[in-house]
DNA sequence: ACACTTATTCTGAGTGACTCATAATAAGCC
DNA sequence: GGCTTATTATGAGTCACTCAGAATAAGTGT
């Protein structure tokens, strides 16, 4: 009765290097997330509730926020999108969102290196220093290409 | 009396070509965001308010939103905060925001060409056909960085 | 196993940033 | 000067969070 009788979730350890404590409510957004990347915070809750039905919506909100600033969660803010949270952290892919139906995916980087941590700064600004450069990518899934054939050039726009 | 005795203003043009009828809180948002880039439609409202006094807020909204869809107006949506417009369209800049206040500066591509519109693909993703690929840096301005000495490193990851 | 401290979660209310439907107004055209 | 229809104003409503304070439960020590 003493020995662990659940698995121990992969999550535990982590957690706990993080100085975070092992809650069910953080085990389960994880493996919500984790099952599901770039969830929306609503996303999570629904699948979250399946595993512990009284989970309230400001829990879920303040744990995926803690869990993004201990670095185990990735938060991104696609545009026009609420907030979408995925577990692949520490590695240097960024995100396609579709124009046309709005799903996300995975985009490694094309350079291998980064270019983008050494811009050119316009005329007039003064020079920061470039911690991180997310790329954004919008464009049409091939679902929605089929469904609306003459489409905008490609722009130039990095 | 019947010539023009208002200057016409270089946004009617614009505006026409882009079917669009030319009124007064149409020029003056045009104006107010070429004065001050990067602004929010809150910061619209109020310099707006200073010529047009009765201008409504969601009016604002709504000219704001129409002149992105028109391309005269470029909208960002950096981190954390609400979007903000910009009358530079149709150049390859981006945006930097200082983690620590806020601020935003512009940046040219670094690279000239688009190496990021040919993204490599994470394993499991459809390929999509990509349009625009906006980049946007976190860092700390020169003010930020005196004010807090020890900062995390640079990272790459894009 | 039990108490204790404090991180974590829950309860309930509140805010910022928009969005929408409908009525009033005013560009642009004849 | 009228007319048509794009714009703007009015007023309400929604979505995505955020915050304060009370209740709960991890982890630690005994």
């Amino acid at each position: 009765m003493t020995e662990q009788n659940a698995p121990v979730s992969p999550w535990a350890a982590p957690l706990r290097s993080a100085g975070r404590r092992v809650t069910r409510q953080r085990l389960a957004v994880l493996a919500a997330v984790e099952r599901s990347p770039h969830s929306t915070a609503d996303d999570v809750v629904t699948a979250v509730r399946s595993e512990l039905a009284d989970i309230t919506v400001q829990s879920v909100y303040v744990v995926l926020s803690d869990l993004t600033e201990s670095g185990l969660l990735r938060r991104i803010e696609p545009p026009h999108s609420p907030a979408r949270y995925e577990t692949r952290v520490n590695d240097n892919h960024h995100h396609a969102v579709c124009t046309g139906c709005g799903r996300i995916e995975d985009v490694d980087c094309a350079v291998g290196h980064a270019p983008c941590l050494t811009p050119s700064w316009s005329p007039g600004s003064s020079r920061m220093t470039i911690q991180i450069a997310d790329v954004v990518y919008q464009g049409l899934c091939t679902d929605c290409r089929e469904t609306s054939p003459n489409l905008p050039e490609l722009t130039e726009t990095h």
